[in-house]
DNA sequence: ATGACTGCAAACGTTTTGCAGTACA
DNA sequence: TGTACTGCAAAACGTTTGCAGTCAT
């Protein structure tokens, strides 16, 4: 994920300070690590390479600050029926859904703007104003097959 | 749900012998409850009405045959973000996906057969076969807007 | 008879919490 | 300076498991 970090941190901050919260070493370290690593990670994973950075860093901190992230929309929270959630960094990045291997566990995104129409349709039709949307699919991928 | 348990009953007996499994009174139990009770429901609610016809089945009874049940395509594992699973009685029911209210947690149903077919085509874009998947829309019901 | 099934209690893995001390604005 | 934040350890949560005994076929 090479996107700009300069960027990725104005938008922490500026989300801090608006909340009139801090941005503590712990989580500049948590945030530039979450955007290096690869694209959806756990948070026993995070925390290993969090560990690396500064081995300080506490569980209870790093399970608090993905909290906190995701309430300010840096992060996205997923469950991909692993048994733990999975964390997304979504800053620059659009909306979209996924497509889960069941085999070799790999995401793949896709986006339609085209079911995205007829699920706004279906809520309406029942009275329903969506707030969010939780869209997988789960299968084998290309590689698997 | 008032549907017939007696052919709730038989397709059950028929994947347990089919299985070289036995139909025994718990299993029985549980059952007739799951499908009696209200359409989504956890399995410590499940265990609460279960108890009353039976206080003796246990929770590793309980957890171990909506396992089975699950497999057995009797009923449906979901995720509403509760923090725990929801089972759903599938017996005489099609697919649908689900609304679901932030506010009061009532679960509504939806079904496109359109959503289906594009995403169908969008997983084959991408080379990808479909086993299962997981539509929920969540938002504000019309009873509580 | 025999293998599947059960209840019990303990273990599990992930996530959350209370607390006393620390550090950012 | 003062409140938000931290690490630690323990707790919490839903769920799963090992075991010795029981029951359906």
């Amino acid at each position: 994920m090479s996107l700009n970090l300069a960027e990725v941190e104005k938008k922490c901050e500026e989300f801090l300070s608006a909340h009139d919260l801090k941005y503590t070493s712990q989580r500049r370290t948590i945030l530039l690590q979450a955007f290096e690593s690869k694209r959806h990670f756990g948070a026993e994973e995070l925390l290993a390479l969090v560990k690396k950075r500064d081995r300080t860093i506490s569980k209870a901190t790093l399970y608090r600050t993905l909290a906190l992230f995701t309430e300010a929309k840096i992060l996205e929270e997923h469950d991909f029926g692993d048994g733990h959630k999975s964390y997304e960094p979504m800053i620059g990045k659009e909306h979209h859904d996924h497509l889960i291997c069941v085999k070799c566990k790999a995401i793949y995104e896709f986006e339609s703007p085209q079911i995205e129409k007829i699920q706004e349709a279906e809520a309406r039709k029942q009275g329903f104003q969506i707030i969010t949307h939780s869209h997988k699919l789960f299968g084998i991928c290309k590689r698997c097959r």
